[in-house]
DNA sequence: GACAAGCAGATTGTCGACAATCTAACAAGA
DNA sequence: TCTTGTTAGATTGTCGACAATCTGCTTGTC
């Protein structure tokens, strides 16, 4: 028998393809935080009945990108200060562990895999491409989790990067600004190929409390502005 | 106004108590890993259609202890000795984390808190209800997350938890002994009520490895069978 | 006998309609 | 005017039926 790896057949329900595209809405703040989903308007807009649409709803519950009242209904998740402080402080010590566990196992197929990351990062910053730069900035950043060979740990991180994501693309969306052109992944990238674990690890958290303080910013923006109401 | 603090109001959905019953028998072992779940048996044995069970197995998906192949069926997951490994190796660096964060916001309420939760494990051990042991040990365990003030890592608990309870249920399910009559959690209650934080982590690293022991075994015993098969 | 095509039964995925519940506007009474 | 009761509309929760898909068996062919 030929030694091929065939991908996975595509999940071809109409609830996975819901998920994914309500998912990628509330991720690139097209759905705002609080806002509700009536679910009778978006089965129309999606040509769907509203039996998938609820079963997406409930797997994006479940997430924690959505949060349900019984018969008050389904919102996207608020965002306050405190919600980033803690997904970045859990973040921090998750990396530190991912690190040490992918650390013997990085290969060439690693070392191959983080370089096409990176390239993919600078590709989407010189697109100016600013949802798939903070996409592929997560995807580099997410490779140790996959190497770590710790399925509840990757599970983990999943469910923590879709936070992160949409806390980068409200942030994004505030601030209103061009991209950052800046490349601040090329020292991590270094690190990982090196032969220092203990540096890698306090570069990743000193590299993630960058970005946090820009985010901050941001979040307490955000309770300012909720607490007036 | 008087000064009173309501109990929210109970969700009462047939799908939350589905959920209810079915994570209640899926951790309690009375489901067992691998079997599949049929609708429409479960739905007529409950008396329910099969929108809410189908959106009740869409949350228990989520959680991480059902597994669904679309158009195949929705199935209890499977349990491998890498699972426990992976699960009790996270749990070690979160305890670790959540022991850091809780330690400064322990006061009065926390440790009657956790004299009473220690009081209700050493009451099911004494009453021999196993299925109450684990309950009540996990929560046990989990004071410390909850005093933590971390959203975020307060829910990756719980769903690592769920996993945690599950293992448990199956290894004592397998060993079909009487349960240990010990008290195990003596030390660690002593500890959290102690003044050295770095004791406290690293006995719940220890404790942790005591029990991972037993069920490392149990899962070797599960390999051992799947590769029969 | 081995193998592929095709059929029947069972099961999951989806739909449209109905029931239960909530919200907001309005009316009635103190 | 404020509070309370009522009601209409909108929305979520649930149901039963139908469509799509899978599985195992049978049948026919070599």
């Amino acid at each position: 028998m030929a030694k091929l790896d065939f991908s996975p057949i595509a999940d071809t329900t109409r609830r996975a393809e819901i998920v994914a595209l309500l998912r990628r809405a509330i991720l690139t703040g097209q759905l705002e935080p609080g806002q509700k989903l009536n679910e009778l308007r978006i089965s129309e807009q999606m040509r769907v009945s509203r039996a998938p649409l609820r079963e997406a709803m409930r797997e994006l519950v479940q997430e924690g990108i959505l949060t349900s009242i019984p018969y008050a209904g389904t919102f996207v998740i608020d965002v306050t200060a405190k919600d980033i402080i803690d997904a970045y402080s859990l973040n921090k010590v998750l990396d530190e562990f991912a690190i040490e566990l992918a650390w013997p196992q990085r290969d060439p197929r690693f070392f191959d895999e983080l370089d096409r990351r990176h390239e993919a990062v600078k590709q989407a910053t010189r697109a100016l491409d600013t949802t798939r730069q903070i996409e592929t900035a997560l995807q580099l950043h997410g490779l140790i989790y996959e190497w770590a060979d710790n399925s509840v740990l990757l599970e983990t991180w999943q469910r923590l990067t879709s936070r992160l994501q949409m806390y980068f693309a409200l942030h994004q969306r505030a601030r209103n600004e061009p991209v950052p052109a800046e490349d601040v992944h090329e020292t991590y990238v270094a690190l990982l190929k090196g032969a220092d674990m203990r540096a890698a690890q306090r570069h990743a958290r000193e590299h993630i409390d960058l970005d946090f303080e820009e985010l901050l910013a941001y979040a307490r923006g955000l309770e300012k502005r909720a607490s007036k109401n």
